[in-house]
DNA sequence: GAAAATATGGAACATTTGTTTGCATTCTTT
DNA sequence: AAAGAATGCAAACAAATGTTCCATATTTTC
């Protein structure tokens, strides 16, 4: 069982602040928010938190304190996969996406809303948003975002990527659909590696 | 296009500060990363873009300019469906993950990893973490988190809800599977409406 | 090119906020 | 009960930070 003393309180008041507010709350609004009558006291609630690995807090920088553990990842949502070149400048950009740090610390992610069935049988459905890393090569067996140069196909396609005999081979999960297997290698271009996804049932 | 002038300089650097520490700059942080000389001229930057409509700030509170529209609801991950009682104290979860507000605005959401194989076709795989919004009751086809009172069955299950003259059936996405008509109604606790997932391919 | 409007800077000021110190109180241990 | 440790408080101080006022530069408008 957990101690729920005050130092729970404190740590969990500044988690709900912060949600609120999107910033962090000083010491004087930790004071009032739970009846403490001196600054003193939060300030050594803080650092007694901070010690226990709690929270982090940057020294004499005012409304600093962070949940550890907390820290996100923001990546942008760009476009749609199979509906017009998505990767563009950062400016048309759907908006951002806060991803937890501790699963996705990848450097630098982009997302993708996914459009049509190829990738059914993987677990990826119409309308869901791929949380893609951004590189130029694959390994067999991975889920890739890959564009055409040649015009053979508008924009691009989200497949599972495989190289065998010396030619790549885009796999759609889908058995109703062949794979697709380029002319010209370099007419390929790999956008990323899909590392995840998020979909919202509605 | 847009125009990429001081303001979207200064957005993009509040962005980024937010993002590496957790919390937002002070209007000295913005004049030493922008190079501007006067902290009236930042300040009169972040009125600017309040105005229209890129961020919002608490009048007198030190660092509290956030980014419009970033807002994100938190959600504890609880634990693992099917692998005894997830939903307990709040005391017990595996951490928070924050999700975009946008989307899940729902009032009180939790996580839950998703274990076994019985929704796959609804794309709910093995390993999953899914979006619950709590609640009690459900509409036909929604997918619920279940409980089981009585002992017929250990922990919570996942699975799609449907009520049928009079009976309540529990529809597993998986060809495989069979449906659970449980007996007694009342040995069934609806925990929650599956509303989205998050996945990570590793 | 002059006038007007706008943008930026310098400096001071006001407020918020973090931090320290010492003392009183409560709890623990002996 | 006494000693010691931990906890909480009040008050003051120092630093960080938001805010304002006005002068100067820059751009726009006519």
């Amino acid at each position: 069982m957990i101690k729920h003393d005050k130092l729970m309180d404190v740590l969990d008041y500044v988690r709900r602040y912060n949600d609120e507010n999107g910033f962090p709350p000083s010491v004087r609004d930790i004071c009032a928010a739970l009846n403490i009558k001196s600054t003193a006291t939060a300030y050594d609630y803080i650092n007694r938190l901070r010690e226990q690995g709690y929270l982090d807090k940057a020294e004499k920088k005012n409304r600093s304190v962070v949940i550890r553990g907390n820290a996100t990842v923001r990546a942008p949502l760009l476009g749609v996969v199979n509906a017009g070149r998505p990767i563009l400048a950062v400016e048309d950009n759907e908006g951002y996406y806060a991803l937890p740090e501790a699963e996705f610390k990848g450097e630098d992610l982009f997302l993708l809303r996914v459009h049509g069935e190829s990738m059914i049988e993987a677990g990826i459905f119409d309308g869901d948003k791929i949380i893609v890393k951004r590189q130029t090569t694959a390994e067999n067996g991975e889920i890739v975002v890959a564009m055409f140069d040649d015009g053979t196909m508008e924009g691009a396609t989200v497949k599972r990527f495989f190289r065998r005999g010396g030619k790549i081979i885009l796999h759609p999960e889908n058995s109703t659909m062949e794979d697709i297997i380029p002319e010209n290698q370099a007419s390929i271009q790999i956008l990323g590696k899909v590392i995840g996804l998020m979909r919202s049932f509605r």
